[in-house]
DNA sequence: GTTTTTGCACTGACCAGTCAGTTCAAAAAC
DNA sequence: GTTTTTGAACTGACTGGTCAGTGCAAAAAC
């Protein structure tokens, strides 16, 4: 149908896609307008639900300058994606090396890696949001992204427990990728719900709350 | 705009919503097999993903029957999200008394609690997966629907844990609304992740793994 | 004979993606 | 140092298609 222009189309595309770092300081200015305009419009709404007019108005921008920045509804999304799961993962990593260079174990690692979490979901909670209700859907067209994704954030948390278990610190029966899973859940769900229906709470209120279900102080009194 | 037909379309809405338990068994069936097409449709595209003939396709139904049985698509989506969730609360509710019926203490409780958690996401992971994709979505039509609901499980787990805490089994410094979503978080996105990355695994192995963590029993050989 | 379902044509709103044209700062030409 | 040219960045009206919901007569089920 638009054979005519179909080349053109194309190569725009592919010269302006993924995290160019050969982006102007302008164009990268308005790429991050329009991620932060998308997340919290999808974080609410969700993506099918949000369209490309409302991500234009809310970041000052015509429509056309979505397109030319990105190639299309789903690549915005997918490049939000990366981008924000990018930051927690350096965020967990730099948690989980400052620990073992402080001569903490696998316990405080841990911790440490809990409130690296909450601070991250204190920071960004509509990524979160938006993360947690993508994650595991089947179907869509940004799949793999996620699972790359996903499987980076865990894989730290994994690290951890692995490591924890090698030198005789946590048990060996334990089932590394599940407790990993488990744990994530932990930290994902309490702090959703303390952004959503508590929100007033201090970060280091949660966090002693998450500790001490971490470390087993839930039953016997003390 | 549809003032025309404005009343009619009022009149059937009201007539037939809810969980009408006037129905004829002819019209019950054509509900659960509206929902049934509906969970796995919505769980895999998201809410604004799914159309109403894909509904009706998958269904084996037509259109029409499915503005006959209810009044729009979200009324469909809101009635499918109640009937879900009370499903997941009796069978919660039932471990809980089934546990206390045995004499069993509190962290027995939670951990038949985690189990009925665990065959609920087994039997229905389609409809976890879209609960999940929703509950943290604000500025939505059934945000209202949901909170109730979602208070409605919850409360299950945090009565176990206040009746823990003034019998003297639980500490009294847990924080009870945050471990509460803590450990449901902890089921919830373990599960989850079983169900799609590792499916394979019995439901036996899985709670094992979340009583271990659960009991603190993560830390320290045995 | 009443309730429920069917089939299908229809409408109007909405929306992703397009593209011809505008802007403007910096480079090139003079 | 003034004028001209260039091209990356941006604009917004427009298009083709999609979809929720309607209308209704006839058939099927009860």
């Amino acid at each position: 149908m638009n054979g005519r222009i179909g080349v053109p189309v194309t190569i725009r595309a592919m010269e302006r896609s993924s995290t160019t770092p050969g982006g102007s300081a302008r164009r990268e200015a308005t790429r991050q307008k329009l991620y932060e305009a998308a997340v919290t419009l999808i974080a609410e709404q969700g993506f099918s639900a949000t369209t490309v007019d409302e991500i234009a108005e809310r970041a000052g921008v015509a429509k056309g300058t979505v397109y030319y920045n990105f190639a299309s509804k789903s690549v915005l999304f997918e490049e939000l994606l990366r981008h924000g799961v990018g930051l927690l993962t350096a965020s967990l990593r730099e948690a989980a090396e400052r620990t073992a260079a402080e001569g903490g174990g696998g316990v405080d690692a841990l911790d440490a890696m809990i409130r690296a979490g909450l601070v991250f979901i204190d920071r960004y909670p509509a990524f979160t949001q938006l993360y947690v209700a993508e994650l595991w859907r089947t179907n869509r067209a940004w799949q793999s992204t996620l699972m790359v994704v996903r499987q980076q954030a865990v894989a730290v948390v994994e690290g951890v427990l692995r490591e924890g278990v090698a030198n005789g610190e946590f048990s060996e029966e334990i089932d590394v990728p599940l407790t990993a899973a488990a744990l994530v859940g932990m930290v994902l769900v309490a702090a959703l719900d303390w952004k959503s229906f508590q929100p007033e709470r201090s970060l280091d209120d949660v966090h002693s709350a998450l500790s001490r279900l971490l470390q087993g102080r839930v039953s016997g009194r003390r």
